[in-house]
DNA sequence: CCAAAAATGTAGCGATTGCTACGTGCGCTT
DNA sequence: AAGCGCACGTAGCAATCGCTACATTTTTGG
């Protein structure tokens, strides 16, 4: 028999993973139909039939990206155990964080970040929603007995997304050495 | 006498100005070459002819704006007195980014930021230099008496960034309630 | 089994991209 | 005055952009 070609259907579904691996690996600004489809085995005329146009399938990207990023959480919540302070709680996050693997993902934010303050079309749902994640899932890991779960999710929240930027930077001791100052992690 | 046609010879250093007020105003994503030109009363033949290339006008005009963020500082630092706490001063500083005046400088900065952490070819230097920039000031604008100036200024800068991606997305009443839960500013 | 519908390939359109080839006027030196 | 080089305008090129018209195949429903 000769070698079967994929059969299944395409469909969103099923076009989206693909997708969101070319876009983690060269950037959504660079992200146009033709290298898109290439990526997913398609053309793109296939790729307007399926989403419509780009925007909506861009749209559509971005919330994909927020529901991956959702299940990451996730499984790192039934992972392992909770930390029993806040300062455990932020440096098992920085950690996890500071994975090479979740580079590509990181710089990828940063795109989303900037088209949310553009205001964009699909962009600042997919911004918000995925912080609001990060948010609750804070509030649900915060160690037990915490004395103000919710405002101490937040207060992490922001030194979290603080030092993720930093980071990015490659200031990431600049971001440690503040943490240390602030209590906020230990040595 | 007729209305005198502008005579002075056009230069980088005429046009950063009028290119950086279009990249302001539109992006730096949708800055190509014909709008640029429009935007500085000229064409994208001599925006070639002065920068060279587009990648290094994108440079030098990364770097111009980094010049600019310093002035800006310096400017805040002789308008008023030294706060005289920590919390104090974070909140001047946040106070001064909520002013909507420095949304377009705000969204700038995240594609700034995008492009560092993709190592896009001018972007790094802008961006730790705008960083590096803020922590000095920082660092000279503790509060006198400050146990630990240098780790409170490199604390500060990690919130305030992360205040600021927050505050982008329209989360700034999180970040504030996370800023007072840890004591870092005062209701 | 046959027709309607859904899925896909091929080709191309008009617009925009960064950049270049070429010509021209203008001021400066010798 | 003759030459020369800088500063600019005009025109255009090859590549890419999102998207569409049209033809064809594949699947599905009666």
């Amino acid at each position: 028999m000769r070698p079967r070609a994929k059969k299944p259907p395409m469909s969103k579904e099923s076009l989206l993973p693909l997708l969101m691996g070319h876009v983690l690996a060269e950037g959504l600004g660079q992200a146009s139909l033709r290298p898109l489809a290439k990526a997913a085995g398609t053309s793109d005329r296939m790729l307007i039939y399926h989403f419509g146009s780009k925007e909506k399938l861009i749209a559509d990207l971005l919330s994909f990206a927020a529901g991956v990023y959702a299940a990451g959480l996730e499984a790192v919540i039934t992972a392992d155990a909770r930390p029993a302070t806040r300062a455990e709680l932020l440096a098992r996050i920085l950690e996890q964080n500071a994975d090479p693997a979740s580079q590509p993902f990181k710089q990828l934010w940063w795109e989303i970040v900037g088209g949310a303050a553009r205001d964009v079309p699909g962009f600042r749902p997919a911004a918000r929603g995925m912080v609001n994640e990060l948010l609750v899932w804070l509030e649900r890991n915060m160690p037990p007995g915490d004395p103000d779960p919710a405002g101490g999710a937040r207060l992490l929240l922001t030194v979290i997304e603080g030092t993720l930027m930093l980071s990015s930077l490659g200031h990431e001791d600049t971001a440690r050495a503040g943490l240390l100052a602030g209590g906020l992690i230990e040595a």
